[in-house]
DNA sequence: CCATTTATATACTGATTCGCATATAATATA
DNA sequence: TATATTATATGCGAATCAGTATATAAATGG
C-alpha cells in the first residue's frame, strides 16, 4: 500500500516544499495583509493550483498554523521528556522553540501562531486554535513539572507553569519585535533558573 | 491662552472620541484587515474628514498605538507606585490593565499593541514600537524590584523583571484568545505571588 | 487508441481597497 | 459685507483583492 500513482495528471510540485513557503509568508505578513498574489508568486504556483491542493485562503492559513505547531509540539514534547531536572527541561525546550523562531529569513522571526493569529482572533477558528494551544502548552508544563519533582502544591505547579509558557509567550513577542537570539537565549535561560528555584523549596 | 476658536469651520466631532472609536476597531481587527471605510463607518466621519485629522492608514495606527499605550503607561506607574511590597505592586499592576483589556465589546480584548502589532512587524514604525515598549516595561519592573527589596542579586532582579513582563505579555494574548476575566486576574495574583516570593530569599 | 481523471494556465469577474480632486459649507478676520 | 481659512460631502480612479470559469496538458484505465 505505498504510494501508488493517483488516476490523473500528477502535481508538478512537493506540497511539503511549497506549505514551507505559505509558512514563511504567513509568518512575515499576517494573515490579512498576505495576498493571494503574494503566495502565488512566493510559492510559484498559480491561485487556481492554490486552491486545489489547500482550499481557500483560511483554509491555507489554518492549515499553515497546524503544520507549524505540529513541528514545534513534536520538539517541544521531546526536549521537555529527556531533560531530568526543571532547568534543564525549560532550557532545552526553549531552545527547541528558537530554533524554529529563527529560522527562514530576518524578516519573518518568531511563532506563527503568537506572533500572528492575535492579530486575527476576529476570526472564530483562528481564536479557536490560538486558545486550544495555549491550553495544551500549559498543561504540558504543569504535566513535566510534576512528573520531575513529584506532587509539590498544586497552585505552586500551577503558577511555574503558567510563568513558563508566559515566558514562551514573550519569547515569541520578543522575537518579532527584533530581538537577537542571543538575548532570548540568556532570557531563557534566566528565566528557567527562576522558575526552577521556585519549585524547588 | 485657552482655547481661542481657529480661524476656518469648526470640528463637527470631539476628537478624543474618535480616537477611541478607531482604537476599538483596530484592537477588533488588526491594522490590515481594518480599511478605511470600516473606520468611517464606526467614526461617523467620511474618509476626506479622516485623512484631514489624522492623515492615513499607518498614521492613524500608530497614532491609535501611541493613546492606549499612552494611558496604560499611566495606569501601570500609578499602580506600581503606590503598593509597597513587589506582590501587591504586581497585582495591582495587572488589575490595572485587566481593566484596559476588557473594555469595551466581547470582540475586542487585550492590548492594542501586544495583540495586533506582532501580526505588522513588516511595518518598521509597528515593529519599533513594540520593542520599544517591550524594554520600557522591563526597565520599569527592575526599577520598581529594586525600589523595593534594595539592591539584590542584578541577574535574579532582572530575571524576575522579565517573568513579570512576559506575564503581561502572556496576559494579552490569552485575553484575546478568548480567557474570562476572572480567569486571567487569578494567573495575576498566582504570578504575582510566586515571583514576589522568589525575590524574597 | 480513446475515454476518464486530475493538474495547470489564462483570463475574467465583481467587489473592495486607499487615497485624492473637486465642490460646498461654516467659521474668523478685515 | 467681502475674503481668507478650515471642515465636510460627493464622487472619482487606478489598483488590488479573493475566487472561479474555461481551456489545455498530462497522466491512468480500458
Amino acid at each position: 500500500m505505498g504510494k501508488q500513482r493517483k488516476r490523473g495528471r500528477p502535481r508538478s510540485f512537493d506540497v511539503d516544499k511549497v506549505m514551507n513557503a505559505i509558512i514563511q509568508l504567513f509568518r512575515e505578513k499576517g494573515y490579512a495583509a498576505t495576498s493571494l498574489d503574494d503566495l502565488s508568486a512566493a510559492t510559484g504556483l498559480t491561485r487556481p493550483s492554490l486552491y486545489a491542493a489547500f482550499g481557500d485562503k483560511l483554509s491555507m492559513y489554518l492549515a499553515a498554523i497546524e503544520a507549524f505547531i505540529g513541528e514545534q509540539d513534536k520538539m517541544g514534547s521531546i526536549a521537555l521528556a529527556e531533560a531530568q531536572t526543571v532547568q534543564k527541561a525549560l532550557e532545552e525546550f526553549y531552545k527547541a522553540m528558537l530554533v524554529a523562531y529563527y529560522s527562514g529569513t530576518e524578516a519573518c522571526r518568531g511563532c506563527l501562531l503568537f506572533g500572528t493569529a492575535p492579530g486575527a482572533t476576529d476570526i472564530a477558528e483562528v481564536k479557536g486554535l490560538l486558545q486550544v494551544v495555549i491550553k495544551r502548552l500549559d498543561d504540558a508544563m504543569i504535566q513535566r513539572f510534576t512528573e520531575l519533582i513529584g506532587k509539590g502544591e498544586p497552585t505552586k505547579v500551577r503558577a511555574a507553569a503558567e510563568l513558563a509558557a508566559n515566558t514562551l509567550i514573550g519569547i515569541s513577542i520578543r522575537s518579532r519585535a527584533g530581538a537577537s537570539r542571543w538575548e532570548l537565549t540568556n532570557l531563557a535561560k534566566r528565566s528557567a533558573a527562576l522558575i526552577a528555584s521556585m519549585l524547588e523549596n
